[in-house]
DNA sequence: CTACTAATTGTAACCGGTTACAATTAGTAG
DNA sequence: CTACTAATTGTAACCGGTTACAATTAGTAG
């Protein structure tokens, strides 16, 4: 309809310099109370909004941090990022969420697009921490903070759960159980699952475990892909003489794992048991619930933004590394029969 | 690290004008081969990241479009998300994804600093269109597509499922079911709870239904409403005669329901039949899978962003108000037993 | 070599804010 | 009323880009 008003049509009604009008938009300085509060009524009736590009140019501080993250379906990540919405919220700071969708093109994209709207800073659930970008990001003073994974480099921050020691939970549970067979389904390929594999095979080692099958399947990233492996597999698992343990790297292939069980008609956690990781709202309650290994997401993406809000308060504060220890959950689709 | 370059830099290492970089960033009208060459290199090397915010004062587009989400921890809100990504980023333009929370201050602050911010257009699934930023919207020229809301204006985009139309053939399950008593348990204030009350009680009442016992409970928000709702009248389900049927008004608050039902030992559908709404990922594969409303999540958002599209390339295209008809799917949480 | 046109590049104003510094106005003591 | 200080306001440069227009350079025909 009508043209946004700037504030020089402000100034100009108010019949003051832009500088005063400016200077009530910030209440800095001292303005007389009457010119003041007729400058307010002017930007109220004509409900003038100023642009935050323009005042972020000069101030370079936009007030918005940049949030990347993998799948916006995986209530994994969005429970990350409701807890950095909280913390930066509360300090005044708006979050702008965007999401890779697992695309290492689109990360850098969207990385880059993030930078060059000059957020005051990033907060980064990685995938591909070689690219190019990532590159330029270190030698840029935009502070970072990343989730999720973590960093050799000791002037970077992160936050992440202890993905090894979550792994060697699950692994030792299914040790305990006395499976005769022990399979392990990789998820995406990322930092945190060669550390959940790397987890799974120290445990392994630490024990006697000659007379255990070991297996591992990689390539297996979704949902689907575990229900597929299960109906691939399924008269293996039908003839089998021993009962079998399945470690499948997060939440999601464990519930297309139990969908397929289900659908093969095969008994959990009787002749298959079935451990997953990250423990995902959906866990505690699906169709059969899932033992799991909890990572507490949300406090992970508020503890991720404090890290942030920090940098920006002090440029050289100590980068934090943050490793949060994970914790096993048990529920019907593995229990421990240890005793 | 080393301050961030600025096109002023580039140009003096260039041994240019300032022109004649900005020319060779966006190619626009000739730039000599050779220079450009040169100024490439130098970006490159450099590694020169224009600013948006510079750009975008001036250009007037910033090729941003903000998203205004009600909750990041529904899937029914995020598959929206998903759908409004994949199509603007195939059209060049960046998502920036905010969550007002339920929170209605939330919400005005949100969209005030998306517009601040001069994000090129909105996409907004509104708590509280009453509230005065939306006045302020309207007469402003940025675009806005609302979802999962109708609006009365002509002049005003939407896209939305036809809530009444949904309800009523919930509804109609549940009578031809011939349930002796139908519950109705509302959600959130909204919009789209109102119609779904509307749509419930359009359709008790087209059918001759005075032998049926018809309630309504209000106040009934999210998944631990459900729960609790189920465990306060938990003797008065054990004791019916008669088997009655549950229109939870979400899939979440059908959640709730379900394992309260579970928990106090009632049969599902033989006791208490229930039916949901939206049609949430899980819908399909929680404890018991739900019978429920299917919305194309995915597709609306998909919409609405092409919507937006459509109306930022011609500001004068005619606003698409448009409504999907959603769909009845029958699972386990209540048959269709009228046959 | 000259005169003209086309290709390339530079100058300066602008987008919409902020802020250091200067200028003006108001207030106060003598 | 004068002289001084404090309070208030304005001027102009700047943030980092884009672009209309002018200026310069290169190329070509005669």
């Amino acid at each position: 309809m009508n043209k946004k008003l700037n504030i020089d049509d402000i100034s100009r009604i108010a019949g003051v310099s832009k500088a005063t009008v400016s200077r009530v938009l910030n209440d800095s300085d001292k303005v007389n109370s009457k010119t003041r509060q007729k400058i307010l009524e002017i930007i109220e009736t004509h409900n003038y909004q100023p642009s935050n590009l323009a005042r972020a140019l000069t101030n370079k501080k936009s007030h918005i941090i940049g949030v990347v993250i993998e799948d916006l379906a995986n209530p994994f990540f969005t429970e990350i990022a409701r807890g950095i919405e909280a913390v930066l919220h509360q300090n005044g700071y708006i979050m702008f969420l965007t999401s890779s969708n697992w695309d290492k093109g689109k990360e850098q994209d969207i990385i880059e697009k993030l930078y060059r709207n000059q957020v005051d800073g990033l907060l980064i659930a990685p995938i591909d921490t070689e690219a190019s970008i990532f590159k330029m990001l270190k030698k840029s003073t935009t502070p970072v903070v990343f989730m999720n994974y973590r960093d050799t480099d000791s002037e970077q921050c992160f936050v992440t759960s202890d993905n090894v020691i979550g792994a060697e939970m699950g692994t030792r549970l299914l040790i305990e159980n006395k499976f005769k067979e022990i399979i392990c389904l990789k998820g995406f390929e990322h930092q945190t699952s060669d550390d959940r594999v790397s987890g799974f095979y120290r445990e392994i080692g630490r024990h006697n475990s000659s007379n255990i099958k070991v297996k591992l399947f990689t390539e297996i990233y979704r949902q689907q892909d575990g229900y597929n492996f299960i109906k691939e597999h399924a008269e293996y698992f039908k003839n089998m003489t021993h009962s079998c343990g399945i470690f499948a790297l997060n939440d999601f292939i464990a519930f297309g794992v139990i969908d397929g069980l289900i659908d093969e008609g095969i008994s959990i956690p009787e002749q298959v048991a079935v451990v997953g990781f990250d423990d995902v709202s959906f866990a505690e309650r699906y169709r059969i619930p899932i033992t799991t290994i909890h990572q507490p997401k949300y406090r992970l993406g508020a503890i991720a933004a404090e890290q942030l809000l920090a940098r920006l308060k002090d440029k050289h504060s100590k980068a934090g590394q943050i490793v949060i220890e994970p914790e096993l959950i048990i529920r019907e689709s593995c229990p421990d029969l240890s005793e």
